[in-house]
DNA sequence: GTCTATACGTGGATAGAC
DNA sequence: GTCTATCCACGTATAGAC
């Protein structure tokens, strides 16, 4: 995919090897816990290329999370069966970016690294905002209160947020290990709540 | 040891001025990006009297984190009007921490650290298994299958590192400016259900 | 394109003087 | 108890040879 005339075999792509390796270096060991000389070591090639390729060090990451996130194709698979689905869909498609071999390490290394450094949180609630809440609050049209929209997104966020922290990060069992299916239907419901439902306990009597 | 007799003059308590600042920039900058020459400069203190007090670094930040927490006062609070209102009381209580001058730093940091660092993750990981679910779990009682009990508390546990994320961290507007009773009464019926209600969809009657 | 060598900074930790 | 001086290990980044 990458230029289909310019170069040829022989030169196995070592920039697609150095980004692999800071994708799961970054994700396991988080921003400042890995080095270049890492990275570089376990793509096997040599440091001084990976400053070849990239710039530097925020460069590397920058591109590392830009990659692999479609967001316009997840919110056609989220909203394909209708607004009631939506939130099963949305926690269905919120782990399978977290699990997907690339977008997994790519997303997981990114909330690692906006726990540590603003610059980092701020791409991170950027993308979030634009990418996400937005299409979603377009999506869900008139089914809500407009005024409320931002509110909503923002404590989904926060669920998926904390789902991915507890399951992927800090691995709190039996969470981390429990079968997609099971996380879909304990956290959907609350999802729901946050998006379509009532935003104070109105609801409540039905425990 | 800041008895009677010895010095006066304006030196108080160099001990607890280490304490406090270190609190405070591990809450900010995160376990690495927080020196301890920062820390004792922001103290006023040479760098040299942090490794006096405490031993290193790692020590440091775990006389930060063990401070401020009393689980026991604070599982009072919770359960003090009934198994009912027990969700909003979590919610409100977990605020109250993540808020309080001390706790609130102290908790902070931790969370950043469990992000970064695998042995912070499983201190706070096993602080909360054993100070916070297993105590939940033993007011819960009868209540509700004692079979689905970690499963409830880790799903508990990753809606509040969601929300403390989220609002304290990542600061995600406008969930990081609502008022608290605004916050409580969003959550606390997701808390429920993770709680004491229906682990699957159950309770839900359109698809 | 790839690697060697190195400049430069930062940060944790210690020894020992006052 | 407090501070000065210093050591040493990394880590980023660059210059320049092959």
């Amino acid at each position: 995919m990458r230029g289909r005339s310019g170069r040829r075999p022989g030169k196995p792509d070592t920039r697609g090897a150095i980004l692999a390796a800071a994708r799961e270096i970054f994700a396991e060991r988080g921003y400042d816990g890995s080095s270049i000389r890492h990275i570089a070591a376990s793509a096997g090639v040599d440091p001084a290329l990976v400053h070849h390729y990239f710039g530097n060090k925020e460069d590397l990451s920058m591109e590392v999370v830009k990659a692999p996130i479609e967001p316009a194709a997840v919110m056609e698979e989220i909203f394909a069966e209708g607004i009631e689905a939506a939130p099963e869909n949305v926690v269905r498609a919120f782990l399978g970016v977290c699990e997907g071999p690339v977008s997994g390490p790519a997303f997981l290394g990114l909330l690692r690294g906006a726990v540590a450094h603003q610059w980092q949180a701020l791409l991170l609630r950027e993308f979030f905002t634009t990418q996400i809440a937005r299409r979603v609050v377009r999506r869900l049209g008139t089914a809500v209160d407009p005024a409320e929209l931002p509110l909503r997104a923002s404590l989904v966020s926060s669920q998926l947020f904390g789902l991915a922290l507890a399951r992927y990060v800090l691995r709190i069992q039996p969470l981390a290990d429990a079968p997609r299916e099971v996380v879909v239907a304990a956290v959907a419901p609350n999802i729901r709540r946050h998006m379509i439902g009532a935003l104070d306990a109105g609801d409540r009597e039905a425990v």
